[in-house]
DNA sequence: AAGTGGTCTAGACCACGGC
DNA sequence: CCGTGGTCTAGACCACTTT
């Protein structure tokens, strides 16, 4: 039991508890299963709605619980170009088309909250999905972060799988700003695509779990062979800005 | 208490009692507020998480709850134009470009889940933000659902709002599809853009709590105005597809 | 050490679905 | 009616931050 909190492990021996069930299939009773599991059921319910709003289960009141259709549009997480690609059936790959160290400068020292004369690695790759090119992406981070990083490390290898495995960073949030743009003669000659075709403008900056900037990313997504779905949860009433105003009174 | 749920009316009842804070500023710890609220302590968590997740409050282990900047980003939810517009501190309007009943027809029919001779309503309008075109909406609505639907109740007004309020009809949840697109020359003149500039293209459907599908909703929206601002969570472990495989073991 | 939010418990009652 | 998930309680202890 190595995670701290026990609702996590929980949530991961429900998960094994239920490997062998087809879709569809019936969970115990939240009574018996907290039983089984020997903690108390506010416990396993913190559990069992971590896993509905996953898209693992789908519960019903009064029916029951019961293993959900695998989701696809489980979109908008934070993953990375090749767990993304999978996740949609595809095979990722990588060419890196340049990198380079240099100082951050005004702009992207802001972003990365760095000094403008900290140095920052910048790489350029050329994103494919079962070969075909998907997505141009631009990266940057802080280069003491990243001390030895060479172009063929990212060749074909997801950059956060590297971040954990050599740098042991892991990302836990970002910020992400989506435009859509057209894409420019030598973005349409690096993704095969026509010129001023619609394309997706990703900005994500990501964060470690203290907190620390680790990267600026800009990538450019052919609109042609790319698209977001997300499922849309229940409108949040009056809620965010608490100025004053009435709130929903109902009479 | 019109409410169903205690921790709903403690929602609004927190709501009102931090009406007066500045951003920054502490709310009363939990146990105290829960007393005087006259709810036990885990009643008012409830209440606090939603408010935490919607954004409202700040909340530090060790420290204490404190009132939240109010965030832009609180994207990609279920909201209406009007709502999303106020929320980016816009005023929203609507100008009503043409409406029409029809039979579904093959493909609208598929979409919304009626038979192809069913009875479609299609309303096309223009949005406006601080009276500027910010987008084209088309609307399709099964006709039955609208009796008596009139193009000037839907002047200016959340299509939504007028759901709730005359056809008792509430979007529980909906899914989205987000392709990145070009203007053509109608909406660029209907939205003072430039013919071929870069433009968001959204369709939506919504269904009520019954799962009954209320809405397909295809909308164009300005790239130079309106971009999305996501914040992406912590990668969810291997989850999402329970299939045999091993969850992650630690050491 | 004191005070905060975070987790967990054991049990009660409610609301809904199906028998 | 019974069994299900949904809500709520009163209290305990833990983890973190500040004094």
């Amino acid at each position: 039991m190595t995670q701290p909190n026990k609702y996590e492990s929980v949530r991961d021996q429900v998960l094994d508890r239920i490997a062998h069930l087809e879709v569809g299939d019936a969970l115990p009773p939240e009574r018996s299963l907290a039983d089984e599991l020997g903690v108390a059921r506010m416990t396993l319910r913190r559990a069992l709605e971590e896993l509905a709003r996953e898209g693992v289960l789908d519960r019903h009141q009064g029916r029951g619980t019961f293993l959900a259709q695998p989701k696809i549009s489980q979109q908008l997480e934070m993953t990375s170009f090749s767990e993304d690609m999978r996740r949609r059936g595809l095979v990722p790959g990588s060419r890196t088309l340049s990198m380079q160290t240099a100082s951050a400068g005004a702009s992207l020292g802001q972003r990365l909250e760095l000094s403008p004369r900290a140095s920052v690695v910048r790489v350029r790759r050329l994103r494919t999905a079962d070969g075909e090119p998907m997505a141009i992406e631009t990266l940057h981070v802080p280069a003491e972060l990243v001390p030895d990083l060479s172009a063929t490390d990212l060749d074909g290898a997801s950059f956060y799988d590297l971040l954990v495995e050599r740098y042991e960073l892991s990302i836990a949030t970002g910020h992400q700003v989506i435009e859509p743009t057209v894409l420019n003669a030598e973005e349409a000659e690096h993704l095969q695509a026509p010129e001023h075709s619609p394309a997706f403008l990703f900005e994500r900056t990501s964060r470690s779990s203290e907190g620390r900037l680790i990267e600026f990313v800009r990538s450019v997504y052919r609109g042609d062979r790319y698209r977001l779905e997300v499922e849309l949860h229940p409108p949040r009433r009056s809620a965010a800005i608490p100025s004053g105003g009435r709130r929903d009174e109902r009479p």
